[in-house]
DNA sequence: TAGATTTATTGACAAATGTCAAGAGGAACT
DNA sequence: AGTTCCTCTTGACATTTGTCAATAAATCTA
């Protein structure tokens, strides 16, 4: 395994080009962040469980996913250079209402809640690249909005192969369905009648 | 009209709840927002023009909407104590791809992009004021994206009776078939079903 | 590699929603 | 009050998608 400042240097990255960090952030989230690395099929983050950590996904793909009757439903895709929470359950320390789990093998740097709010408290100017980073995630979300009012299943597919097709073959179809809101058949006649892309 | 005080009180209440601000944030904040009055059926920020301001809904209702062929859609309906922007165009101060109208007469305070990002260097810790917010906000839209998922049409209308009820009578039933994405006609009929709740 | 398990595909059909059209009901304006 | 315009409702029908079932393909495991 590569040691943690390598794995960390995209989201160094990420920071600096908001705002250049000092040095004594930049050494503090090294020695914060804690990098492991998960198998394929592994559930990081389980319904009900508060999330108590936020993720750096170093190298992998993820997916969050909750049920609702008899079926699941994935709510996200992410992968390699996101930072990965459970919104609701990590800003307010409450439970989750989805679970995360992994989609391939990969290496994460994990920060505990607690630790974060120690560093907004060492370093109060680090509020602003969270913020700027929280802003980008609002309007990748608000992407994920519009994708779910397009008036058909191709216009959606299409969607996912503007911003997944990287990821297309490490994710179950089964999974791109229900991230588009339709039936797994739908998908599989959507994608034979595009020619299969 | 109530003066700049009187209607801001409620923004500054929200701040407090954060983390009270201190009396210079709050005279400067009094100080940039500018209130005004806006009557039903205006448009505050038009497709393509970049939104330069971010609004404090003091009174009111608003919706933001785009165009996807001849079809428009409804993508956010906002009342009183909203804090409101085109956040994509907002954020990153780029040409916006919805318009924001006035649902019923407003009063609103106006703050500039300009204005905001001075008020965060001379006060470094609204970022965090701001922070918080924007995951409300966030946390609140991933709301809308399980709505979109739900499998029929009266499931996503109780969710608008769950979250809207209050303003019901003054949206436009056709603006909230798009929000929910369904046909004018199959809400009316869902409507009517449910036995016109 | 063989067998077991899961996932994807395809067909037939059902159900939900969309579309088009006509008319009723309200709101706005003169 | 009457006219006009727009929205909402309702019906008939078309279309899309969902559901169920059978099979094929792929993946996992021993």
């Amino acid at each position: 395994m590569q040691n943690t400042y390598t794995l960390l240097a995209a989201l160094i990255q990420i920071l600096n080009n908001i705002q250049p960090i000092n040095n004594e952030l930049e050494r503090s989230l090294i020695e914060e962040f804690k990098v492991e690395e998960i198998g394929k099929g592994k559930v990081i983050l389980h319904e009900k469980d508060i999330c108590k950590n936020l993720w750096f996904l170093c190298d992998g793909l993820l997916r969050s996913y909750h049920n609702i009757g008899d079926k699941e439903i994935t709510s996200r895709i992410m992968y390699t250079g996101h930072i990965v929470i459970s919104p609701g359950s990590f800003f307010t320390q409450t439970p989750a209402t989805e679970s995360i789990e992994t989609l391939a093998d990969c290496a994460v740097a994990k920060l505990s809640f607690n630790d974060l709010q120690d560093i907004y408290k060492r370093f109060p100017e680090f509020n602003y690249h969270t913020r700027l980073i929280t802003e980008q995630y609002f309007y990748k979300q608000e992407q994920r909005l519009y994708m779910l009012r397009k008036h058909d299943a191709a216009a959606k597919y299409n969607f996912f192969l503007e911003n997944y097709a990287d990821y297309l073959k490490d994710i179950p179809q089964k999974y791109i369905a229900s991230f588009l809101n339709i039936a797994p058949e739908t998908l599989s006649r959507t994608r034979s009648k595009l020619g299969k892309k």
